[in-house]
DNA sequence: ACCTGTTTTTGAACACTGTTCACGAAATCC
DNA sequence: GGATTTCGTGAACAGTGTTCAAAAACAGGT
């Protein structure tokens, strides 16, 4: 074989992304990859740690390539002359909600992953990721003339971004696949008019702690 | 051994329960239930068809306790005399942050688990708890004088939930302890504020495409 | 009491997991 | 070309979930 060693790296995570968008997490199974990828069990152990290493490395390919969707949508809309901040939102959530239906496996793997290690050695280079498409919202909001200051602009893009994650990841938990769209698309249209209104009114968001105890 | 069959039942949903908080999803085998409940193997697998049943019905308890402590919370301040939407919608929230921290493990193997089975057989009696919670958030904001039809409403009342889970569970995935807590309430303040004051400014929330394509 | 039929419980067995590691093959160096 | 280091291999190990023939417990009937 006159394969590189980190071109068959590139090869077991390919195989390894398709088997967990087909299957799930529990279809990533050593054997499978080995025998698809033409090598041996125990060279999959020698080029990653884990299965887990496997699966993180997948993970992170998707957080990259998400990123690059939204960065892209932004790029798209600038080209075409658009600032208009609720359309930049509603393009962003729309990136993601295609991301979503365009990695119907292997995305769902990964918030199942991170689910099941309660945060260990990981965080480094997976916060990063995300914080990439953090700041990416927080540059539309300070298109917008909301007259934020920055941590209450960090936080309102934190938060966007927590709600369409919440709104899409149960959304799909539901029922059929049409009314799914449709919900989601209608949760995303009033999440965005809503955010923009109310940031639009201005006032303080104070962080007092005023939580009935 | 005088125990009726029923009974043994709900020890091994307990045990189970137990096991899921403590290790996450793949904590909860077979042998471990069996050794710990006093039976064997094999009776597990009478008294439930899978290992997956068990942890259906240990979500089902697991809803019906979120249910009950959402609606403990408007209880609660009903005897008080506190209508006021805000305080609502924050007490409903603050109650599912707690119920999350009081369920470190099971609930995230819940959400791990419907992720894993991409909605086979179970929406039913599924949906028709969270349809509840829904229900209660739509009672909520029926009583502000927002002026929403039922549709919006429930369209309102759906976001709300989802944009809540989505800022707890993205917020548990992140860095530290303390901070995170920290996070989550600036978030829901911010998220629970915003939502309150674009629905005051009424206007149509109408469902018109225009989604850049 | 005894036998009979049914139900329930059992735990040994099976098919699969992830993971390791002694063993050879291949490459690299001097 | 021999020595040394690197790398790929697949058989072996320790656990999984799940099944199912047999054993035990039980329920009547005479």
């Amino acid at each position: 074989m006159a394969l590189d060693r980190e071109e068959t790296g590139e090869r077991v995570l390919a195989i390894a992304e398709v088997l967990l968008n087909e299957g799930g997490m529990d279809n990533l199974k050593a054997r499978t990859i080995a025998e698809q990828a033409g090598i041996s069990v125990g060279s999959v152990y020698n080029l990653f740690s884990d299965l887990d290493g496997v699966h993180r490395a997948v993970n992170m390919r998707l957080l990259d390539r998400l990123g690059a969707a939204g960065a892209a949508a932004m790029a798209d809309l600038s080209q075409r002359g658009i600032t208009d901040v609720r359309q930049r939102l509603l393009a962003l959530a729309g990136a993601y909600v295609r991301f979503v239906e365009a990695h119907p496996g292997s995305w769902p793997a990964l918030l199942a992953f991170n689910r099941r290690r309660p945060t260990l050695t990981e965080p480094d280079a997976y916060e990063a990721r995300l914080d990439q498409l953090f700041e990416i919202i927080a540059g539309v909001l300070a298109g917008g003339d909301f007259d934020l200051d920055d941590d209450t602009r960090r936080i309102a893009a934190r938060t966007l971004w927590s709600s369409v994650h919440g709104i899409v990841t149960s959304g799909y938990a539901g029922r059929s696949v049409r009314r799914q769209a449709d919900e989601i698309d209608r949760q995303i249209e009033l999440l965005v008019a809503v955010f923009i209104r109310g940031l639009e009114r201005g006032g303080t968001f104070a962080h007092a702690g005023t939580t009935a105890s």
